[in-house]
DNA sequence: AGAGATACCTGGGAGC
DNA sequence: TGCTCCCAGGTATCTC
């Protein structure tokens, strides 16, 4: 599923292809998701040139030529791929934006938790309202040890539940905090506010660890998540705890469990995890 | 304000 | 084989 990692691998894949190109058509085929998309065929898209292409947080964010920006997010199951016509539409690919030299921007969901629409940020090139409550970007300097120290204080909710909250961090999904809880050596479990000084600095150094590996090996693969091109993520190999319930930690051989936590399950190693 | 639960959605896998 | 049930999970929204 699409967390920082992918939306970035994404982001990089888009920006050669669509920076500058100019939209000529968009055609929408399921009008109902989880905010209809509609709106779209009555934005005025046609003519309007892509600025930039960026990410923020999961968002992948295309600035037009006209001080708005199209905004994306790929919820659980979206793929978007750049195609020409030639490839006949999928069952679950609900938007084309066609640009100019037969390149089709193809927005593909099959659950429906996408969300793809235009914004008109205070600004042009600035972040739509949309993202206002969004929290630091957890690959920034503003992301540091004496940041988490200090938002943390005073909460007694589970830690991977605060690490996953996106008015604090942005970005980090269920894959990368339990990858990092695990590699911080942190229980899932432990109260948000309960962290140290020094745990807050070995979380924060394994977050963005774990980040800039998944975004080396370009994103994790898991059930839906494919590049542009179509091909896989390499960094489900290097999972080390996540999907791996009731197997041995490579590290001590104590058998992974899983926990609950804020409606998602959390696999830990009870050995290495304090 | 913070914490916890729930709805949204659909494909895939388990179990019968 | 075909049915039902449950799970995956980011975000908004609700209650307490």
């Amino acid at each position: 599923m699409p967390e920082l990692p992918e939306v970035e691998t994404v982001a990089r894949a888009l920006r050669p292809h669509l920076t500058g190109r100019r939209i000529t058509r968009v055609e929408v085929f399921s009008p109902k998701m989880r905010e209809p998309l509609t709106p779209l065929m009555e934005a005025d898209l046609p003519g309007r040139t892509v600025l930039a292409v960026r990410r923020r947080g999961r968002y992948l964010l295309l600035d037009l030529d006209d001080g708005r920006t199209l905004l994306a997010h790929l919820g659980m199951s979206g793929v978007i791929r750049l195609e020409g016509a030639e490839v006949p539409r999928r069952k679950h690919e609900h938007v084309f934006l066609f640009f100019e030299e037969d390149l089709i921007f193809r927005f593909e969901c099959p659950r429906r938790f996408s969300v793809l629409k235009i914004c008109s940020p205070k600004c042009p090139g600035e972040d739509p309202p949309e993202l206002a409550t969004l929290g630091v970007e957890p690959l920034s300097e503003a992301f540091d040890a004496e940041y988490f120290f200090r938002r943390s204080r005073g909460r007694t909710g589970p830690l991977k539940v605060f690490l996953m909250n996106n008015e604090i961090v942005t970005g980090v999904g269920n894959i990368y905090a339990t990858e990092a809880l695990f590699a911080a050596g942190l229980r899932p479990t432990r109260q948000a506010g309960s962290l140290s000084r020094k745990e807050c600095g070995m979380l924060v150094t394994a977050v963005r660890q774990v980040l800039r590996n998944a975004i080396a090996a370009g994103g994790t693969t898991i059930h839906d998540y494919r590049h542009v091109d179509g091909s896989e993520g390499k960094f489900e190999q290097e999972l080390r705890v996540y999907g791996r319930a009731g197997q041995p930690c490579e590290v001590c051989g104590t058998p992974i469990r899983t926990v609950r936590l804020g409606g998602r399950s959390s696999a830990f190693c009870p050995h290495c995890q304090k």
